[in-house]
DNA sequence: CTTGACCTGTGTGTTACTCACAGCTTTATA
DNA sequence: TATAAAGCTGTGAGTAACACACAGGTCAAG
């Protein structure tokens, strides 16, 4: 039987996980044939086929429903290459802006870490729950230390 | 009344979203009296402090998560100052590892794009479903083109 | 024949919201 | 005053891409 694969010994080839396999099955990216003595799935040739694709796809930023779509377009015999160029043209400027808001966050991250250095730990009041956090964006430079602050 | 604000008027003040105070609320962040009469959520001073907070270490990339376990150890009288800490640097690697991961599918994606300008729409054959995409990470420079390709 | 290791499918949980929807309030109009 | 339109409410469900839990099935060793 080594025309067909079961889960895990795909995913271990492909080197993923065996329910990201499953997982992709179960959204309708790849349907295996089944064992009709126990149920489980059997993946042949078109099957890995599907999957290598699917990784590839992945690899260049394109979502599972995009893969999806792409794959369903060249089932129907049309090229999906036109398509394939618009949907990457939105999923570059969609990453770019995420980077740009994740490095944003992070220089905030930074920025916080390396004050809080200099600055002690305090109790909570009724006025403010943590002094680090709350009294970061505001005043930047000039953290006044109350009642709060031990040592 | 205006000791106490409706969702859609404190969401406005602080300008987020209705649905994303109901669901700080849901989830237990911010818990608001309400309204004996029609089982409104009312908002008084101490929730609306507690929405500053959260959506400040928001920005400083703590999850929701986080927030609630800072607040409940504030709530307990001690500082959540220590945790703050040890949180943000796991965050701060955690964002690191996302922003470099971004950062190379983007590399990826831009690369795809210039090369894909010099090649033709292709139609799916059995043997392949794009050849944009499978061609991609194989045979980097010497794309052929096969038969299935028009103009 | 049983023990144990391994594998299976399916159901549920995850993050931080967003959308859908029936129903209640408030405002404008007739 | 009646009523209709607009707006707001709470709750239930859906999103992306899996990861985890779990009861049960399968297979080799003894």
């Amino acid at each position: 039987m080594s025309t067909s694969l079961t889960v895990s010994q795909l995913a271990k080839q492909l080197e993923i996980s065996a329910d990201t396999v499953r997982h992709y099955v179960r959204s309708g990216l790849i349907s295996p044939e089944r064992d009709p003595e126990n149920g489980y799935k059997r993946f042949k040739g078109e099957d890995i086929k599907r999957l290598h694709f699917i990784l590839q796809a992945k690899s260049l930023g394109f979502s599972l429903a995009d893969i999806q779509t792409i794959m369903d377009q060249a089932s129907h015999g049309e090229s999906p290459c036109p398509q394939v160029r618009v949907i990457m043209e939105a999923r570059l400027k969609e990453t770019a802006a995420k980077i740009a808001a994740m490095q944003a966050t992070y220089k905030q991250m930074q920025d916080a870490m390396q004050r809080w250095q200099t600055q002690p730990d305090c109790t909570p009041t009724g006025e403010h729950i943590c002094h680090l956090i709350e009294g970061f964006s505001h005043q930047a430079d000039n953290f006044k230390q109350e009642g709060c602050c031990h040592e």
